[in-house]
DNA sequence: CTGAAAGCGCTAACAT
DNA sequence: ATGTTAGCGCTTTCAG
């Protein structure tokens, strides 16, 4: 019972066999013109009958100009894209807004910071828009090829790209804001653990030449806003938002300070990922927290494996900030202006921060 | 300088101003065929002059009948899409191999178990194949929308389908090798923390009627492997495999048992972030891991921030898997047959199993 | 309310 | 090595 065709039918086929024009068939299923409902049920009989699923995708997609889909850059290293909890979420409320107007997210892997070349996808893959959740360097090769190809653009959390939507965070703001409650906690040594700075991956302190050279529009930001408040004793870059690193680093701030005196009373860090890596390196050199060291992170993420302890830490809205970024690409698809905004973030004390040690 | 042209360049007016036919430009382009290199060189010169960036992919993917697209389905709840690090894992595996073939990933989240209406890009988008990380439920809304549109499915992890290559895990196996190891060190009152059952989300303790409804499939294989070895003294459903369901689920298995001496002496829960959230539980309630309960889990995930506990777990190659998707998926595309894979997973002691107590 | 016709931009036979 | 031609499958004016 029904050989398989040949090949998959198509509108004008259905159409010769319901007996009505390719048009009247092409209403049919786009539901929205005018048509008689007979008609219509005529046209879905024959539809059904020969197996034809639907309007083919590419040819709506061609003779609209639109694909429907948008390209989205996430990660900053290929084969480690989706482990950052905090551009995951941000990449769900995105995935939420698009999906509303029947927009599809297609991945695209980011480069490996330093290396110009792009992926593929960026110069060939069909998509109406981009989004840069990462933000952009200053002579970020994904936005050129972007460019080049005129696909619009918005980025997320980065400097502003001339014509292209900016969704931020006032992580300036968020980041001084964490200082003035360590300060007013009474603390005065407070070290730094930094996001990367941007190409090139290094890990360690950094002095004052190679702070300068931080491109990454997080890192500058947090950096500018801790500095707003107090300078550092101390800042440890890393290679990437990852627990082990913050680990790794507060081992090194907190254990090597010789005399111990000196040692930092707080520490704060460029995200909760970090944080949490160097409250495990605290409880593991014997350090109480918060009495012997603070720590307060950025990000707000919910981390149930931290416990007991609550990290104090900078909430930023990361579903709000996903959702925002798709309702800029929906705006730019329909021709609006594009608007940047900034969102706001806010402290919020968990447990990992308290009053200075008496000394 | 350059006014922007009302609507963009198209390969026909490059070749026009090249002095050349369209199919030559063509070829320029796809670098392909026979073409002499001073004829080339005329066309890129045109296409610069023109603004001209490369093909539009509408056209061509219409043309050759492909869009180069392939959707993974991914999530089975609707913005917790990507808190989950083994799907995640898997994808950047899978995401780098199709990256080679120069094929996009579009994402499609999972429908909400237990509802049957299914993300509107399942019925519409552009996509070559279609990939169903977390496998498929006996009666898969996902899954029949896919079949329906006659779109060619590769499955992970998950039971057969008709025609559609399986990229499966020795999971049974695996399962049923943790729970040896549990008995080799003379557990035998062994509690279980299972991953959700399918459709619905419950948690709480699963009676043999319940245990009957077991649907997705990881789940019910490692139901399976954990029974050829020993019958749970307890199994406890959670609603999602997250830390914190863990740690419910561990919380009451340890906590509430009366009397004490007749506590599980072992969990074995079928992921490692219910197994970390159970080491999270053991700790608050004060107990000492292995000592009091030994505890063992599913991934081999690398969970740095359980430290200094290392989970012992049946580690399973994830980006592998993901790889395996992406190759199937390209087989497929080439035409071939689909080649169903079980890959081996092996149990890698940690230090959160040891002895049973001795009373 | 329905039909006819025009093309979206490209590639791949085929012919030269 | 290059040109000619014919669509891929669909939507959308524009007439009727």
């Amino acid at each position: 019972m029904g050989r398989t065709p040949s090949s998959r039918p198509t509108l004008a086929r259905v159409a010769e066999r319901a007996g009505v024009s390719v048009s009247t068939a092409s209403l049919a299923f786009s539901g929205s013109g005018p048509i008689t409902p007979e008609t219509r049920d005529k046209v879905l009989a024959a539809a059904s009958e020969l197996g034809y699923t639907g309007p083919n995708p590419l040819g709506r997609q061609l003779r609209r100009g639109r694909s429907g889909i948008v390209g989205v850059v996430i990660g900053d290293h290929p084969g480690r894209a989706f482990r950052d909890p905090v551009a995951v979420q941000v990449l769900d409320g995105l995935v939420d807004v698009l999906g509303t107007e029947g927009l599809g997210v297609l991945l695209i892997p980011g480069v490996d910071l330093g290396q110009d070349a792009v992926d593929p996808l960026l110069e060939t893959a069909a998509m109406d828009v981009a989004v840069l959740v990462w933000g952009v360097l200053s002579e970020d090769p994904t936005l050129n090829a972007l460019q080049r190809r005129n696909v619009p653009v918005v980025v997320g959390e980065g400097r502003a790209v001339e014509g292209a939507p900016l969704v931020a965070l006032e992580d300036r703001a968020g980041a001084a804001e964490a200082v003035r409650h360590l300060v007013e906690l009474g603390h005065t040594r407070i070290a730094e653990i930094s996001l990367p700075f941007g190409r090139g991956e290094r890990s360690g302190p950094a002095d004052a030449e190679r702070l300068a050279c931080a491109d990454r529009t997080p890192t500058a930001h947090r950096m500018a806003g801790i500095r707003d408040v107090v300078d550092p004793v101390i800042t440890w870059e890393t290679p990437a938002s990852l627990v082990e690193h913050g680990r790794d680093a507060a081992t090194e701030i907190l254990g090597t300070w010789v005399p111990a005196s000196e040692r930092p009373t707080a520490i704060v860090a460029h995200s909760d990922l970090l944080a949490a890596g160097a409250v495990i390196a605290a409880r593991e050199l014997g350090l109480s927290i918060p009495e012997d060291v603070s720590i307060a992170g950025f990000d707000g993420l919910d981390l149930p494996w931290l416990s007991p302890d609550v990290l104090t830490s900078v909430h930023q809205p990361l579903r709000e900030k996903g959702a925002r970024l798709g309702r800029a690409v929906i705006d730019l698809l329909a021709g609006e202006e594009p608007t940047s905004i900034a969102l706001p973030v806010g402290l919020v004390p968990g447990t990992t921060t308290g009053p200075v040690p008496r000394t």
